[in-house]
DNA sequence: GTCTATAGAGAGATAGAC
DNA sequence: GTCTATCTCTCTATAGAC
């Protein structure tokens, strides 16, 4: 591949943009699987085909590897509601469908909720210090876009982070303690429907926010 | 203390009592800090004033002195819930106070839902099947209370699992992120009250469930 | 770019003295 | 009961060949 020129094929991806894309993907189930510690690079590059010596070819350590995947998971999160929030539906709409991304993504991938499980756990680290700062932004949009909501009395009064930290936790509870209970005498207390997950959240964004379209026409 | 009888002083207890208590301290706050795999026997051992090696006398090995662990932090939970349920009280009002109970207990004792949430975060692990298994009956005993009140119609349809994901999810996120975002550029968005915690757990329950006596004279 | 080989730190387990 | 000393394994990081 050194006989190729390295900027003009950027839609298809070089070998070495495919690889690097190819070991953030490995890096962020297996440290999402594990967390930062147990997380062993050899079972990275394993997944990717390559050696562990040769990650850092890519990514000078564990700590900027585990970094870029931060960086991967909350920006693909965030440009979704940023998505949401460019659409011309009215502002209460919008929150609800912005509660409804939020829900699929965190079904779709796993690996968030359980890096912000694992972080919150930690308490405050150095890790644990990024990733909020790269939360930061996220709060801001949701957080703002659900005050303006309520300035304007379109939705119930109910604090912004709160209502963030119980979606989300609840989102997290549903869906990941759901395998643990199942596997135990306890599995008969569990819905006989499949994943009700998105339902439920559904239902709490309304049961704390109002109905989505009360007083507007769509 | 080789010349005491150790069988007649339970009440203030041994030495050696003494130490496997001051162990099992220890190695929930370690555990529970920094998760199963990054704790250090050592950090343990030094909370105690003791030796690594010395640890090994109480605790055949860290999975041991981690199933303790586990075995005390729920155990005490699962105290405080069946003295609840056992008050002479109308049943809608003991869930309220069943989710109070819950809410005081995840305030003053941390490590359980940090333990809680790294689990969840592992997915299926020897570790996590054993949690559960330890778990399930207090899903029996809070899951019945909430199934039996609706068959009573004494509060409103909603899956008692859900109920009990909701809860306790809704607290870890409301409890453990916001060291986190208190230390970012979000810290705007947070309450100038300070810990609404409770209070907001017991909002979400009263609109889940429906007030506490309704229809109940106390 | 990717490999092999190795250095070096960290931490759990174990043996045996006191 | 508690200690020191040591064995051993695991995993990260680095050097250097191809």
């Amino acid at each position: 591949m050194s006989s190729r020129i390295d900027s003009a094929e950027s839609k298809v991806g070089t070998k070495a943009q495919l690889t690097h894309g190819a070991i953030l993907e490995a890096a962020e189930v297996v440290f999402s699987e594990k967390g930062y510690a147990a997380a062993r690079l050899e079972d990275i590059a394993e997944r990717v085909g390559i050696r562990r010596a040769s990650l850092v070819y890519y990514y000078k350590n564990k700590a900027a590897l585990y970094g870029a995947v931060l960086d991967r998971v909350l920006g693909d999160l965030h440009a979704r509601y940023e998505q949401v929030l460019r659409r011309s539906v009215p502002l209460p709409e919008r929150l609800h469908q912005l509660v409804d991304e939020w829900a699929q993504y965190a079904e779709e991938r796993p690996s968030l909720l359980r890096i912000l499980l694992r972080e919150m756990a930690d308490g405050l680290t150095p890790h644990s210090r990024s990733l909020a700062e790269r939360m930061a932004p996220l709060f801001q949009s949701v957080g703002g876009a659900i005050a303006e909501a309520q300035r304007a009395g379109a939705v119930e009064q109910i604090h912004p982070m709160h209502l963030m930290m119980i979606i989300a936790g609840s989102s997290a509870f549903l869906l990941l303690a759901r395998p643990l209970v199942a596997a135990t005498s306890a599995s008969a207390l569990l819905d006989t429907e499949r994943d009700q997950h998105r339902a439920v959240v559904r239902m709490l964004a309304r049961e704390l926010l109002g109905p989505p379209s009360a007083g507007d026409q769509r």
